[in-house]
DNA sequence: CTTCCACGGGAACACTGGGGTG
DNA sequence: CACCCCAGTGTTCCCGTGGAAG
């Protein structure tokens, strides 16, 4: 009996018409068999890389585009292709990945690129030079090319261009293997950075992915829809309307795969059977506060106070950084937290504008001294809400409650 | 011309989690 | 085991700089 109702939760659900056929396919990350609309950029590829076929090592490769233009995608498109074509004909070829967001250092690339490689390179503690030895040495025992992607290579370079450097100038020491880059790069103004002996040797060739229009976003989507949703579940409008709301975005396609997925899954939520222009909507709104709600909870403690300081004084539009930090010091006696320099502070202040939390301007006033101006880009309630929810804060809002009480009387630093 | 406030670069330091060596 | 080396991260300290109001 008991069993029987238990089951019947589960019954009723499975008995609502299944919006999605492969949910995965409607994902950012999957790389599809056909990339509409990047042909050109694909064969560029292909020319350059094919020299790897016979032996010789290709010549480094530059990709600039924003983000959801395809970057990625193309590249690991054609370097799956290269590999498997290569290992047909007898070469050793192997293509490697690696995103520069993630696997940020110069120690973690090196020692990554060993691990592939079979050779055992402990996460920590050797000299860099020392991975670098084996790393050369392990690959240097057969005759190959290694082609290594490097994704959000401009994330990479921030900390220091060493690794770039020393990846590039790394075959003049091989004897057999031969290693080539892909570096991938959102900024366009990337190469400016960079130290001109790296520009020349990692510009060898140079490839542009322009945003997408409209038009080219709905085919991807189409192609995509095929595969991932059921026959016939979406309304006529939703492609052209996810495809419309992400070229309005400098045409991501990330983005408009994101929102037709997530109308999908908020249609089957609602226990609908078909996806409506209505949903897409819906899919817009959330898609942002979730983003904005995750970027708030993971925000390490301090910058949770710097926010917490600039929306409880009162949401006055034009902060300056030093009343934000007179507020900070406040926050910071109230949670028991012993708090960080103005120095550290304006840089916690930076990194919430970089996230589009709060917006800053740097002004000039006069006799008075320069400053930024700053303003909540958020709703303070659901700032509010995230933040009070972390345990360490949770007396700030009582504290700020009584501080309304007391309104009007001056705070002591 | 001076003055003011904070911006933001850079060096130095502390600390962590992991080596290897005697 | 103790001890020192290494990379990486977060922080503090120091300081030159901007530019309009006064």
């Amino acid at each position: 009996m008991e069993a029987e109702m238990l089951g019947a939760i589960f019954t009723g659900l499975l008995e609502v018409k299944p919006v999605f056929k492969d949910k995965e396919v409607l994902r950012s990350t999957y790389t599809p068999d056909h990339l509409p609309h990047r042909e050109d950029q694909i064969k560029a590829m292909a020319y350059i890389l094919v020299s790897a076929l016979r032996g010789e090592t290709p010549s480094n490769i530059m990709i600039y585009g924003k983000t959801g233009t395809g970057k990625t995608a193309c590249a690991n498109f054609v370097g799956r292709q290269l590999e498997q074509v290569a290992a047909e004909q007898g070469y050793k070829c192997s293509v490697v990945y690696i995103n520069g967001g993630i696997i940020d250092t110069q120690y973690r690339i090196i020692a990554y690129l060993a691990r592939l490689f079979d050779k055992d390179v402990p996460m920590t503690g050797w000299p860099t030079d020392q991975v670098y030895a084996e790393f050369k040495a392990t690959i240097d025992e057969n005759e190959q090319i290694i082609i290594v992607i490097l994704d959000e290579i401009d994330r990479l370079v921030k900390k220091g261009d060493e690794v770039l450097y020393n990846l590039l100038r790394i075959n003049s020491d091989l004897k057999r293997a031969k290693i080539s880059i892909i570096g991938i790069s959102n900024n366009l103004q990337f190469r400016e950075f960079l130290d001109p002996r790296i520009k020349s040797s990692l510009g060898e060739e140079e490839l542009l992915f322009p945003p997408y229009d409209a038009t080219q976003l709905v085919d991807i989507l189409g192609e995509r829809a095929e595969i991932g949703f059921e026959q016939g579940v979406l309304g006529d409008s939703v492609i052209p309307l996810c495809a419309a709301f992400a070229a309005n975005e400098h045409g991501d396609a990330r983005r408009a795969l994101d929102l037709l997925r997530v109308a999908g899954e908020i249609a089957e939520r609602s226990g609908k059977a078909n996806v409506e222009e209505e949903h897409v909507r819906q899919a817009q709104t959330k898609i942002e506060s979730d983003r904005i709600k995750e970027i708030l909870a993971t925000l390490p403690t301090h910058s949770k106070l710097v926010l917490y300081s600039v929306m409880s004084t009162g949401g006055k539009p034009h902060l300056t950084t030093g009343e934000v930090y007179r507020a900070y010091l406040n926050c910071c006696r109230a949670t028991g937290m012993s708090p960080l320099t103005q120095r550290r502070v304006t840089d916690l202040i930076s990194e919430l504008d970089m996230l589009g939390i709060i917006s800053t301007k740097i002004v000039n006033k006069g006799r008075y001294g320069r400053t930024k101006e700053i303003s909540m880009m958020v709703p303070q309630n659901v700032v509010r809400s995230i933040i009070t929810s972390d345990l360490r804060l949770k007396v700030l809002d009582s504290y700020t409650q009584s501080r309304q009480r007391t309104l009007g009387e001056e705070w002591d630093v």
